[in-house]
DNA sequence: CAGTGGTCTAGACCACATC
DNA sequence: ATGTGGTCTAGACCACTGG
């Protein structure tokens, strides 16, 4: 905790006092100034800072950490969290993990890489705009050397700078973004298709077979980072989630 | 608001206050105890009654009214929420809406309807436990007069006895069981599917097309409620969710 | 106008984990 | 032992809205 760090929690005058400090540190987090592990000012320091009741304070940053962004222990104080590795319902953000918890083992292949200008198919798929520059890649994941999953992958080299320059061969490119970029926001789709011939062929499969198809594509503060076509082969795959009327339980 | 209302609001001395008192009106709502509609007490009752300040009141109605389940006004007060229609990710709770919502005219027909023990594979697909006594219905729904999606479900009568007499000529399973049955937990999952010959004929597709199939369970405090498998034909259908790295957004 | 929830304060006590 | 967060109270003022 640095003078630098507490004086950029700035509030902006606009609706209920908690709120105005629960995004100023929201804010401070999700644009990469308070990084994961960075220490949060404790409540009394806040308290001074902001002119708040401790309540007020605590309020705060306490629903920031229901939301996740923080955790906080006693004695040791409040630190920036780590964003979950994988979350609810579709998040298979990490294709690794996915195998080995089903008890295989993992390997990937790079199949075809082209950086530079985006081509216009790929435009059209990923919405990214006109002619951005991008790395775009197309990775076979196994599960004890069976294909498992195709993923063709755009990323946006403005966003994500330090993608250029990566190779990709410690870890497939989904990981690599999860740790060398941020994100704030998702979109999912899911769909049925049938493999088309090349892409049976990859996956092992016929072609004709249904495929669910998972389309994600990502942000950060309204820059598009990555967007990616998860092909798994149809029937051996099921995504699962639980909730309550009212929402997750 | 009757004196037996307030009186059913019991703490059970667990954790924090201000938890148990969301529990214990969490539990009533949930019961069916306080059915949609009915007015809960307001803060100063429920600190007379439980002995509580009203800021810890106050924080365990705002949390359920976070959580949805009830809904506040100032000076008129608070009163238990209906359960939402649709939820996040894949809630297409009520197919009527979903297909109008797209701009079409919905219609349904029921295909088949089997009162009485669950046969043998209705108890493995929905794993509802042995020979109980359920409602077996497959329905059709159309969309411009075009197939929509197969529905076959089964409903557990122990749990919604009403099921028994319902003819579900007025709306279909699905929306009889939002307005007639309550439920605490849903499970989801998702898959692609080959159709078979039988429901290809049926969604007016070909044989082995590829279909995304939605399974969904429901429970209500432990017990069974109702269990249906969606199958909708390839490629027409996605399922749309937006996230955050902490969360829904 | 009066009753309701929404917010905020000042202060207190406690639980916990590290020092 | 001390600093941190977790909870709780008593009281206050305000905003909204139905009678």
């Amino acid at each position: 905790m640095s003078a630098s760090q507490i004086d950029a929690v700035a509030l902006d005058g606009a609706g209920p006092l908690y709120d105005q400090i629960r995004r100023a540190i929201r804010d401070l987090i999700l644009n990469g100034a308070w990084p994961p592990g960075t220490v949060v000012p404790p409540e009394h320091a806040l308290m001074e800072r902001l002119g708040a009741s401790r309540m007020t304070v605590h309020r705060a940053l306490g629903q920031l950490a229901r939301e996740g962004l923080i955790t906080r222990r006693r004695r040791s104080g409040t630190i920036v969290a780590s964003p979950p590795a994988s979350h609810a319902m579709l998040d298979i953000l990490s294709i690794p993990e996915e195998v080995r918890g089903l008890g295989h083992e993992y390997s990937y292949r790079i199949l075809a890489r082209r950086d530079g200008r985006a081509q216009r198919p790929v435009v059209a798929l990923f919405e990214l705009g006109r002619a951005v520059e991008v790395v775009h890649l197309t990775v076979l994941h196994f599960a004890d050397g069976v294909p498992h999953v195709l993923e063709e992958r755009v990323i946006h080299l403005a966003t994500v700078l330090a993608a250029g320059q990566e190779q990709f061969a410690a870890m497939p490119p989904g990981d690599w973004l999860l740790q060398n970029s941020l994100w704030s926001q998702a979109e999912h789709a899911i769909s049925a298709v049938a493999a088309e011939i090349d892409q049976a062929q990859l996956l092992a499969i016929g072609e004709g077979e249904p495929c669910l198809l998972v389309e994600r594509r990502t942000w950060n503060q309204r820059e598009p980072v990555t967007a990616v076509r998860l092909l798994y082969p149809g029937g051996r795959h099921r995504f699962i989630g639980r909730f309550g009327p009212y929402g997750k339980v």
